[in-house]
DNA sequence: CTAGAATATGAACACTTGTTCATATATTTC
DNA sequence: GAAATATATGAACAAGTGTTCATATTCTAG
């Protein structure tokens, strides 16, 4: 009845369908899902309301969609999935890289629509809220945290609560993340943030990391 | 016209005024300002829809108010305003008050509604989004940066770029109380995020203060 | 206590919203 | 190209929305 109909590359059916997630997503996180009509959606996309129940059964089913997908979008997944124990090695070069990311999924379109969708939603959606939870918090700060005490034990780093350093690692690189977004959504310079992201990760590289030799600069 | 009517203790008119503000917040906070009927705040409060517009002019009115207040709330003034000099030389202490401020305030009721209407209206709302800006983050994160200055100047801190230490202490504090914020949404124990408030502020300080001999412990 | 003002009620309105459905059009399959 | 299927349209509906207003009730001065 439903599932995935198109045998060939790519049927009609999926595109409109995606187009609409597409338009949807956009609409939801600029004016919010409650706000956002189904004639919005449909008007954005050049067609009449009624095309959409084709593709999905009412409104609700179309954010259900999205949030279902936030599970697999890149905003969850933080961690390349290299081995743990060589990974843990790099040392700043692993916060580095994800500083990095934090910071390139905040210029990536898609990822800022689903963060302000995330932002938005979390606060009333219970699931959502569970999704940012486990999946956006947790799972990241557990993983964050494991790669801490691999370091401590390589001597990398003093030792100390992996579970506190990984809160610490991870909350201003969201929170510059928001910033982000904040000041994309009134077109004004980001730049100062930017360098928040990089700035972040030398401070906090710096307050952990054991000292080879006297390094005072 | 409107202005303060009661020229006495407290007359009917105003009272019911700020129950109306009162309840709208924990609504609003709630559900969102869309999804939050005239209905449904008469309800709550045991009267007919209709009665309310004797108080106010129309439902935007009522957020408009709320968002006024938002400006003289206990949310975007951190500081104490004693005199900056002797503040930054109580060093760490300072630090301290602020995180406890903070984590107190994650735990007061009218503050979190506040915080929940903030953080849901700030992606589509300009006014709320300039309210955050300037005076939560902007004047806190400046007045942050003047202290950790004097600090440098003191000697009791390691010297840096001032603004970026502002944030890096703000920020995890800033995300502390929303996930406290979450967390109380569905009943969960706060305790881990509690104990982060004080962490935070311990280790920030460890991180810049400049040992007087030697403490490694 | 009474006049006048403030506040609450009930009912209604105009409008928006999500959704349905018969019908028309396009797309795919054979 | 015709049959079958999928998708789009136009029109309509029922429910919910913010708001108004005449009327009733309550409160407050004098």
């Amino acid at each position: 009845m439903d599932g995935d109909k198109g045998t060939s590359a790519l049927s009609k059916g999926s595109k409109t369908k995606a187009k609409i997630l597409k338009t949807a997503l956009k609409l939801f996180s600029t004016k919010g899902y409650k706000a956002t009509t189904v004639r919005d959606i449909a008007g954005a996309m050049g067609v009449k309301q009624s095309a959409l129940y084709n593709h999905f059964k009412n409104k609700d089913e179309i954010l259900e969609t999205l949030i279902g997908d936030l599970t697999s979008s890149a905003i969850v997944h933080l961690f390349d999935d290299r081995d743990p124990q060589e990974a843990a090695k790099s040392g700043k070069a692993l916060l580095a890289g994800i500083g990095t990311k934090f910071k390139l999924l905040s210029f990536d379109g898609q990822n800022e629509a689903l963060f302000k969708l995330l932002m938005q939603e979390m606060f009333r959606n219970e699931r959502v809220r569970e999704i940012y939870n486990e999946h956006f918090y947790q799972e990241n700060v557990k993983k964050l945290s494991t790669y801490l005490f691999m370091m401590m034990q390589e001597e990398l780093i003093r030792s100390s609560d992996p579970l506190m350093l990984a809160n610490e690692f991870f909350a201003p690189l969201f929170f510059y993340q928001m910033q982000v977004s904040l000041l994309k959504q009134d077109k004004k310079s980001t730049s100062s943030v930017v360098s928040l992201f990089e700035k972040h990760v030398e401070f906090f590289w710096e307050s952990i990391r054991i000292e080879k030799k006297e390094s005072f600069f």
